[in-house]
DNA sequence: AAATAACCATACACCAACGAATGTAAAAAC
DNA sequence: GTTTTTACATTCGTTGGTGTATGGTTATTT
């Protein structure tokens, strides 16, 4: 094969982390090959290990381009002088945006129902970051919510950080295993808002 | 080899069962091999297609010993006079039990992170019908609280009933990708109260 | 008591996938 | 304009795992 200007050469990489993302979803991680992964993208197995030392390192990659941390989703969607709880509220919104978009939604199950643990690739640890980081920052605002006098007085905040982080965990999960079940946006913004209304002192009464 | 009486025949399947739960907890299902299965049970491939027609056969049969729907955890647990909000307390802590014991922690963290989706393995719909399951008996009892006028008046229900599932399901994957991070019976207990709690009507301040 | 069938070990053929090695033609570098 | 490197394609040896067939012994059946 000839060699290929500096700008197809990217253009066969990322044309090998689409089909990578695409087999990678529709077989699972461990079934998939790497001569699936490059017939899929038109090249052949010489083109993957060019690029990429091997499955685990390209499955990296195909991770590496959803990374979506909770603050980067708050600066994205949320003013500055939005309250604690607001905060949470819309960076959730976009969180949930963001997930209904094929590519993230493909990936993120793949990274939950469609990858094993092995010993090239952990996926646990993967999710624990993003879980880890997530907490954090919940714990931030709300620490601030009950700084200001938002929250019940009967409601610890670390423990209203862990309850509101397992509900937007089982959410993630459970609509990652069947996309078709319900629409994220609409269950995501009523479960979030319902438990910030039962975080709130005095609550209006519908 | 010779062949064995019934309670011997027997005696090697659930040795080749305790074998695979094992390994396929240690290696992942996808790179454990029936070889390593049968050698960790003293046994060879022989003793394995004998008793299972293959590896997804014998990842179904390990999955079976650890079945709990949440009706039996409330049967087993849960006095008949109990509040429905009671049973629902007392259900989850069963379950919490159950999931501490070293076993079940095994198969279901196999389950969450040690399996693939496979034309063989489909461990996604094994979680739907569980989260169904739980779902629906959840949701029972919270009707039943919402007639006996246990819950708020401006909580709807079926979203406390969603709700809660998030929460749980939440606990479920996050403990259960790392059981070291935390005790469940103890965060499970303080999540479950605490939302219970924020569902009630005139709850009473600490 | 003979026949049968259960229970498992052993041996064999087979295949898919990996990774390394090699080939090669064009783009970059000089 | 020559050399060097890039960006792949192609080939090949090796390996690990699967499924099946077969055999050997003994519990069960009749």
């Amino acid at each position: 094969m000839a060699r290929r200007t500096k700008a197809e050469a990217e253009a066969t990489r990322v044309a090998l982390l689409d089909a990578a993302e695409a087999v990678f979803f529709e077989k699972g991680v461990a079934c998939t090959s790497l001569e699936q992964i490059a017939r899929h993208a038109g090249m052949t197995r010489g083109a993957v290990y060019w690029h990429f030392r091997n499955k685990a390192d390209l499955f990296r990659a195909v991770l590496d381009r959803v990374r979506m941390p909770f603050e980067e989703l708050v600066a994205e969607n949320v003013p500055d002088e939005a309250s604690p709880l607001e905060a949470i509220r819309l960076g959730c919104q976009q969180g949930f945006h963001r997930l209904e978009q094929p590519q993230h939604r493909r990936v993120h199950a793949t990274l939950l129902h469609r990858c094993e643990f092995s010993t090239d690739i952990d996926p646990q640890a993967i999710q624990a970051e993003m879980a880890n980081e997530c907490l954090g920052a919940l714990q931030i605002y709300l620490d601030e919510a009950q700084a200001q006098g938002l929250l019940r007085e009967d409601l610890d905040p670390a423990v209203a950080t862990r309850l509101l982080q397992a509900t937007l965990s089982g959410l993630y999960h459970d609509w990652l295993r069947n996309t078709e079940a319900f629409s994220l946006q609409q269950r995501g913004t009523e479960l979030v808002e319902t438990q910030l209304r039962l975080f709130s002192r005095d609550t209006i009464s519908s």
